[in-house]
DNA sequence: CTGAAAGCGCTAACAG
DNA sequence: CTGTTAGCGCTTTCAG
């Protein structure tokens, strides 16, 4: 059996109250009793039942995660796991919302993390692009007493905020050594094509592929980044100056994490089944090219994984509580049409609910 | 404000008592009660509080890791994992115990479960391998009623329980996709070890990697496998024998979890730098040796992950819910040295607690 | 500065 | 079959 507060108080020999405010640093309690206490606990080693508090306190742990207005599939994707883990966290009393609220320009940005109160949330986990104006709104944030995750985008060490999302340097630096490694030693250009180069996000990607093609392999050079802007007609007319320009393209690597116009253009090329070709994200598209052997790999972050460390990030932080960083790694992941599948955790056929003993 | 159980009370004109008795599935309530109740409940969209209950249950749950007694670097890493997860999810009143009991002999397996009861422990994740032995046992743990799920070891939708893990074809099949890809269409054959093909797992792998190698990749041809029977002199042996006898290899698949032993005797081979060389697991050794190029590509299941897996689904079936088969995918993630340090969480400098509000 | 008492949402034991 | 009462471990008034 656990020692629980009365134990404690007993113990220390005061009142529950007392402990209490010991417990949770409250003031007003004199030094020789936050000692007795704290002996106390040392000696039974006592640990507090952190669900039995929370419900003392009527506490609920309420959480935004601010998207992008805009997206495609791979925004999707991420609210649709954002909806089912905070179905699933509802009995535990964490409220979760996903909310569409983002736009590019970064004073919207501002006003919407100005807007925020801590009566309404505890919490916001944000995906948006680094500006020095979203940084100061979101450390005004935090000072109001609202924790803050970066979310997906932005730099990991860069701001005082915990990040969750991967290394963008590093994810370039493995869709390079992908691709040069299926090329073949080949010898030819390498096509590079992103929806917009706008965020330091695509930036990093950039500099990670670069700095492995150039050190590993010399054989290949990569073109100057191509720009969608999110543009379908657009992309269809840079693609195909790009090939007439140089004929020698052997590999293509489309950055962005929405990838279907990109890799759409792309694949209208002619010579599109000789080509390696590698892309971000796992969504609907992707997956369906890269079963059809049109993708050679996808470079991957699990959506489930973001979204579910996230959230123990922001709860940790709620309580007071140092998170565990190796718990919440996220992993760069890389897909090919073997490991798509890989997904596994088969469950029981005869499903027959057993009550509880 | 969520409705409680006053609330439904209060609604279907009852005591909390028979509410409970309702919500719980308990007997002795009339049909037309419970048919109240149930309508109270979805008026107000009633969700009951789990952790309330579990406090006035005193409820704990207690699960064991059953693990076999001797293995290596990855066993004890997944050990740390279990401790560490452990460690976080006391608070939750979850208690976790990771127990090195198992040994090869399905007899020994057997009699370790036989030994285990209800009102020590609530469920089991077990990682041995197959046997109708083991099998049988299983089962009777679970009409025990004690929860279980496979872990690691063992095939998946065979048999009725959960599994948590990768499926050993796909990752198969994944490193003969790697192992392929990179060999730069090169003529020859491959190595294929292991310590030992005893476990169907190993049995999978090859049936995996060989379907792969000869559908996609001709040049290629895979010698028998090699069992290194936990013997380093063995393994030295065998190995060099084989590179005597093919001088042809042009790569190698390791294919047990524990790669030390085979691993270090490949690289004693005056001709290892050429070959293309691929693992399994994530461990110090593997680790280093991809950091310097002397391995070109792990293929890995998180430890993390399986670990957090398995807990989830033994809470999910004690609570009678059903487990939410997305959020617990294990996927087989490919460890290139560009993605290794891909774990990105990363901290607030100023990590000085701020109370909860 | 400290303690007594009531209560969070749910369950358990015992009457009826 | 159903209700009453007490209590899980912790917090929160409100006196003192």
């Amino acid at each position: 059996m656990r020692p629980t507060t009365k134990d404690l108080a007993r113990e220390a020999g005061v009142s529950r109250a007392t402990v209490d405010r010991v417990l949770n640093g409250r003031p007003g309690v004199q030094e020789k009793t936050v000692r007795a206490v704290q002996d106390a606990i040392a000696r039974l080693g006592f640990e507090r039942n952190l669900s039995a508090a929370n419900l003392a306190k009527r506490r609920v742990y309420r959480f935004d995660f601010l998207l992008p207005r805009e997206g495609g599939e791979f925004l999707a994707e991420l609210e649709t796991q954002i909806r089912d883990h905070g179905q699933q966290m509802r009995a535990d009393s964490v409220e979760i919302r996903a909310r569409r609220v983002l736009e590019r320009d970064p004073h919207q940005v501002v006003a919407t993390l100005a807007a925020l109160s801590p009566d309404e949330v505890d919490g916001v986990a944000i995906m948006a692009s680094e500006s020095p104006q979203v940084r100061d709104a979101t450390l005004r944030l935090n000072e109001r007493g609202i924790h803050v995750v970066q979310f997906i985008s932005g730099q990991h060490g860069v701001r005082p905020f915990d990040f969750v999302g991967i290394d963008n340097h590093a994810a370039g630096a493995t869709a390079a050594r992908l691709l040069g490694g299926f090329c073949n030693r080949l010898q030819g250009h390498v096509l590079v094509i992103t929806e917009s180069m706008n965020s330091l996000d695509s930036a990093e990607r950039r500099l990670g592929f670069d700095h492995v093609l150039n050190t590993r392999f010399a054989e290949l050079a990569a073109l100057p980044t191509l720009e969608t802007h999110g543009d379908p007609a657009r992309a269809r007319t840079i693609v195909a100056a790009a090939f007439r320009n140089f004929p020698d393209i052997v590999g293509v690597y489309v950055m962005s994490s929405e990838a279907a116009a990109p890799l759409d253009a792309i694949l209208r090329h002619d010579r599109h089944a000789q080509l390696t070709i590698i892309a971000h994200e796992r969504t609907e598209s992707t997956l369906d090219l890269l079963e059809r052997d049109r993708l050679d790999a996808l470079i991957v972050q699990n959506p489930g994984h973001v979204v579910r460390s996230a959230v123990r990030l922001l709860k940790s932080r709620c309580d007071g509580r140092q998170p565990l960083a190796s718990q919440d790694d996220i992993r760069i992941e890389i897909l090919l049409k073997e490991n798509i599948g890989g997904a596994r955790v088969r469950q029981t056929l005869s499903d027959r609910q057993r009550p509880a003993p």
